[in-house]
RNA sequence: GGGUGGUUAGCUCAGUUGGGAGAGCACCAGCCUUACAAGCUGGGGGUCACAGGUUCGAACCCUGUACCACCCA
């Protein structure tokens, strides 16, 4: 299919009109695909959950990705975007696993693993698409053949490759260690899964009965404990003190007898206990707590698990000694009273025995931060579990060094300390996941609990030689879905194989993702891909801020303020948005307010604003290292801003199409106003160039966009008028206007092009043929770039006068209060040989653009209005329509100004101290200024007396 | 408690080696001027958070304070 252009473009821009059309035609005819020729550059897209939609925060980014793709294809470089999804452990088997309790009411495991498993395939082809035809509606010139997904199976043989070569190098390690537990999906998860939330909390004061007769220094036969966790107290294993805590000295390696269970326990000195702190007595649960954890390695205690996966107490402790064998030494026993009780019926019920046992001291309210799941919701439990992890700090050094020496560089800067403090105290990362949708880890068990890690079980039994009577059982556990997306940049490009993409395409050119990543998804890609490739995954990241409500709020479903991409594209009204806020939620109750405050921002649903208008705001709110607060004024003003190119379009084509535009190169006369245009089209070029390169996307669209509007629209269209609609205009003349109005907004759309793909290339394939270009598609033509011949300072300073004439003129009018369209006859008085070489030269754009009836030099001069251009004067004569007192007044605010200007000027040029000590360019342009403004201000005030008089 | 970023017009934000405070939107007034009322023309509006310091000169550099946001403990 091809697009045929209309004849002519419609009155009004009409957005919905032309962008589906563009996509589709870009995409079947293969653009988007790498040209193979020029110097590589390549994106990987942070990949999307498979089942997710795109929001806010996607836009902005795939908004960014996209220009620098399109920008460097024009440049002609051997461009790949590529794109992919990823499968999203957790939150993608939560998702099936409620519908699946919705739709038959069943578990995951009445199914049973494989038929589980193939329910979530069934959604991931039912709901994939979503994400993807979502990014086609951005316009975003991702290579679509290339699509990847996380689960490919040729991604999966990079993951389980990493996992196998990570393993025999001893980086990879199975163990008992303390994890972060959620005790409601029944996984471990990552500390970055964990986000920390302040609370009320208490501080419950304990007396642990000191063994033996023992006292304490002032006398006491126990020791207060506090704790914000009682429950654990069935799995202390001993009582710290500070070793300078001159109270406990005497008692340190004397025992204490742990309460309701009646296990003697030591007690002993070690840093960890704050003196400060309640009594400075700490209890020490290695199970159950990371700190705690520390300190019983140190004194070499015991490990007392008593807690099960839910998190309830368990019947019995579970007793292991540091290494994770099991220890037999210690009693397992709990009391009878808490078996089976969840962990806070068990810290009720233990307050309560403790106060009746009368070793409840007090109960102290205090602020605490408790750790909670992101995806579940419910407090971290830390649990003794066996999980695999990758040892860090081999891998962490040379990612330190990759920035450090700058083969990596962070825009903005400033997030590569956030980099360094993460990396410096980095911790082993915990990979499995005890989830069913993801990276099956490759390792295999025989009965004893022997280890083999290969591909497969085939592979298993080849590498270790074990014959068919050992049976051998798959680990059970997946992998974090991070493990797999940090080989993202290198496993998408067919690694370990080495292809000629990988060669061409790795490293990537710039990762563009939002801060909240830095940690999750760069930290681990450097480290991995370095391991793995000897290359950093990308040479440059770029970190975006977060996309906020207009009130800075973080946009999130549960408040109601969450806004889809897509209908700020094409609309939607009220009661649908209504709709869509408010149902499926996790807290129903919310859904009224939410309805409210949405009836009160969008009283009338959301216009639609098209993709182009979209992609301008982001881009224009891209401010280096700051969060947007996204504002729908922004949004209806680059609308707008796409609405002006339009019509400005319009405007050309309706004034050059099958009219003479020299595209042969004819001869032509260039009127001042077309050498000025061009020359400030050059400045444009090599602004917005820079501004790309440096990331500056904001930069970027305000060039752009007062360009186009300021001086094309404004002036130079206008200033073409007076030329095209001028019988007396010679062929030359009409041929050098025409010419360059069409030859401008030929590069106005290329320009655009990378932010606004879609209205610059409508427009483009009308205006090509007139501008003399050729080729098929905007995208694939040539970025500007500019021109120092073209540079023209002397018609930029010409142009300036011929404003200023015109906004003079305009000024009277209004402060006469005079119609917009009456001519009016202009007399002008002290007029410098250049003011009378430049009236004549351009009399005709001052006639036109300020509706003059006359315009003649004169010496002497009837009773006017004044304005000052420079030091010429311009007058407009008072022939009886003049309001006399308000051109006083006029004057006089004008008089104000200048003579405050005068003031300031003067007081500097009278400190002896910035006459000697400032650049003399700087004083020599004060003391013009100072001489300009004093002329200007007595003419001022000569005219009012004039008026005065009368 | 430690760290990072922020505080500029009513709102959202620019301000790139320190040298005349800007834009968009909103507001006021006047205009359907043959591309555009999603527009045109003119206009009002800021002690650049606060207090010190460096400097001839500070929105910008330094120190401190307040408040906001985020990260970490």
């Amino acid at each position: 299919m091809t697009s045929k252009p209309e004849a002519s473009l419609d009155k009004t821009y009409q957005p919905a009109d032309i962008e589906q059309r563009w996509a589709t035609e870009w995409e079947n005819k293969g653009y988007f695909r790498p040209s193979g020729q020029g110097e590589a550059y390549s994106i990987m897209i942070p990949p999307p959950n498979v089942t997710g939609s795109l929001h806010m925060g996607h836009a902005f980014q795939d908004s960014i990705m996209d220009t620098l793709t399109r920008w460097q294809r024009m440049q002609q470089k051997n461009t790949l975007w590529q794109v992919g999804t990823d499968h999203a452990g957790i939150a993608t088997q939560m998702v099936v696993e409620r519908k699946l309790a919705a739709e038959e009411g069943k578990t995951r495991h009445d199914l049973g693993r494989d038929k589980f498993l193939e329910k979530v395939w069934e959604w991931k082809e039912e709901s994939g698409g979503t994400i993807t035809r979502q990014l086609r509606r951005l316009g975003a010139s991702v290579d679509w053949d290339r699509e990847r997904f996380t689960m490919d199976e040729g991604f999966y043989k990079a993951v389980q490759e990493v996992f196998i070569r990570l393993y025999d190098e001893g980086l990879i390690y199975r163990g008992k260690r303390l994890v972060n537990w959620d005790p409601k999906l029944h996984t471990a998860i990552s500390d970055l899964e964990v986000e920390n939330k302040d609370q009320q909390g208490n501080f419950w004061h304990f007396r642990y009965p000191l063994a033996d007769g023992v006292t304490t220094a002032d006398g006491k036969n126990y020791l207060v404990v506090a704790t914000t966790r009682p429950e654990t107290l069935l799995g202390d294993t001993c009582v710290a003190v500070n070793p300078k805590d001159e109270r406990y000295a005497s008692i340190i390696g004397k025992d204490v007898i742990l309460p309701l269970v009646g296990r003697r326990i030591p007690v002993v000195a070690d840093d960890h206990a704050d003196m400060e702190k309640g009594s400075g007595c700490v209890k020490i649960t290695p199970a159950h707590d990371f700190n705690d954890y520390q300190v019983g390695k140190r004194h070499h205690m015991p490990l007392i698990n008593v807690m099960t996966l839910d998190a309830a107490i368990r019947d019995q402790a579970e007793v292991f000694n540091l290494d994770g064998t099991i220890n037999e030494a210690v009693d397992p026993t709990l009391p009878e009273l808490f078996r089976g009780l969840d962990r806070y019926e068990a810290r009720k019920l233990l307050v309560a025995e403790m106060d009746t046992l009368g070793l409840l001291e007090k109960v102290e309210a205090i602020n605490n931060t408790l750790p909670y799941g992101d995806r579940s919701g419910v407090v971290i439990e830390p649990l003794l579990t066996d999980q695999w992890f990758v040892k860090i700090a081999p891998l962490a050094e040379p990612a330190i060094k990759a920035v450090e020496n700058g083969d990596i560089q962070f825009v903005p800067k400033q997030y590569e300390n956030m980099y360094f403090a993460w990396m410096r105290d980095i911790q082993d990362w915990c990979i499995s996941r005890q989830l069913w949708w993801g990276h099956r880890v490759p390792a295999w068990y025989d009965e004893s609990g022997n280890i083999y890690v290969a591909q497969s079980e085939e592979a298993a039994r080849r590498k270790y030689n074990l014959g068919q009577d050992v049976s051998l059982e798959q680990d059970s556990d997946v992998l974090d879905t991070w493990f797999s997306s940090g080989l993202w940049t290198f496993g998408t490009l067919g690694w370990p194989e080495q292809t000629d993409e990988l060669k061409t395409f790795h490293p990537t050119s710039v990762l563009v993702t939002g801060f909240d990543i830095i940690f999750f998804w760069v930290a681990r890609m450097i480290m991995l891909t370095l391991k793995f490739t000897d290359q950093v995954p990308f040479k440059t990241v770029y970190v975006t801020g977060l996309i906020r409500d207009d009130n800075g709020q973080k946009m999130s479903k549960s408040k109601g303020n969450v806004l889809d991409p897509l209908d700020m594209i094409d609309g939607i009204d009220l009661d649908s948005l209504l709709e869509k806020r408010t149902s499926g939620m996790m807290q129903p109750q919310l859904a009224e307010k939410i309805a409210r405050q949405t009836r009160k921002a969008f009283p009338e649903g959301i216009g639609a604003h098209g993709t182009d208008a979209l992609r301008f705001t982001l881009l224009a709110m891209a401010t280096t290292g700051r969060d947007i607060n996204w504002d729908m004024k922004r949004l209806e003003g680059y609308r707008n801003f796409c609405n002006k190119i339009w019509n400005a379009a319009r405007y050309v084509l309706s004034n050059t199409e099958g009219e003479d535009c020299g595209t042969q190169n004819e001869a032509v006369e260039l009127t001042l106003a077309d050498r000025w245009i061009i020359s400030r089209l050059q400045e444009t070029e090599a602004a917005i160039t820079r501004h790309l390169e440096s990331y500056r996307f904001d930069l970027a669209a305000n060039t752009y966009y007062e360009f186009v509007w300021n001086d094309y629209c404004d002036w130079y269209l206008e200033l073409s008028k007076p030329v095209l609609w001028n019988e007396e205009s010679s062929p030359e003349a009409l041929r050098g206007t025409r010419r360059t109005l069409v030859r401008v907004l030929e590069v106005i759309l290329r320009l655009g092009h990378p932010m606004m793909p879609f209205i610059t290339e409508e427009i483009w394939q009308r205006v090509k043929g007139l501008a003399g270009v050729e080729g098929d598609t905007l995208m694939q033509a040539q970025w500007p770039v500019p021109n120092e011949s073209r540079m023209d300072a002397a018609a930029v300073s010409d142009i300036e006068w011929v404003k200023g004439v015109i906004l003079a003129v305009r000024e009277l009018r209004a402060a006469n209060n005079l119609a917009p369209g009456k001519p009016l006859p202009i007399l002008i008085h002290n007029a410098s040989t250049e003011d009378q070489q430049r009236l004549e030269a351009n009399r005709l754009f001052l006639q036109k653009l300020a509706k003059l009836e006359s315009i003649e030099l004169a010496d002497t001069l009837p009773m006017s209005a004044m304005q000052l251009v420079g030091q010429m004067e311009v007058h407009l004569p008072l022939a009886g329509f003049i309001d006399k007192d308000a051109e006083i007044a006029r004057l006089q605010k004008e008089i104000d100004r200048l003579q405050q200007d005068i003031q300031r000027t003067e007081a500097k040029l009278g400190n002896e101290a910035f006459v000697s000590k400032a650049p003399a360019a700087v004083v020599e342009k004060e003391k013009a200024k100072i001489e300009e403004n004093r002329l200007a201000c007595n003419k001022l005030q000569e005219q009012q007396e004039q008026l005065k008089a009368l």
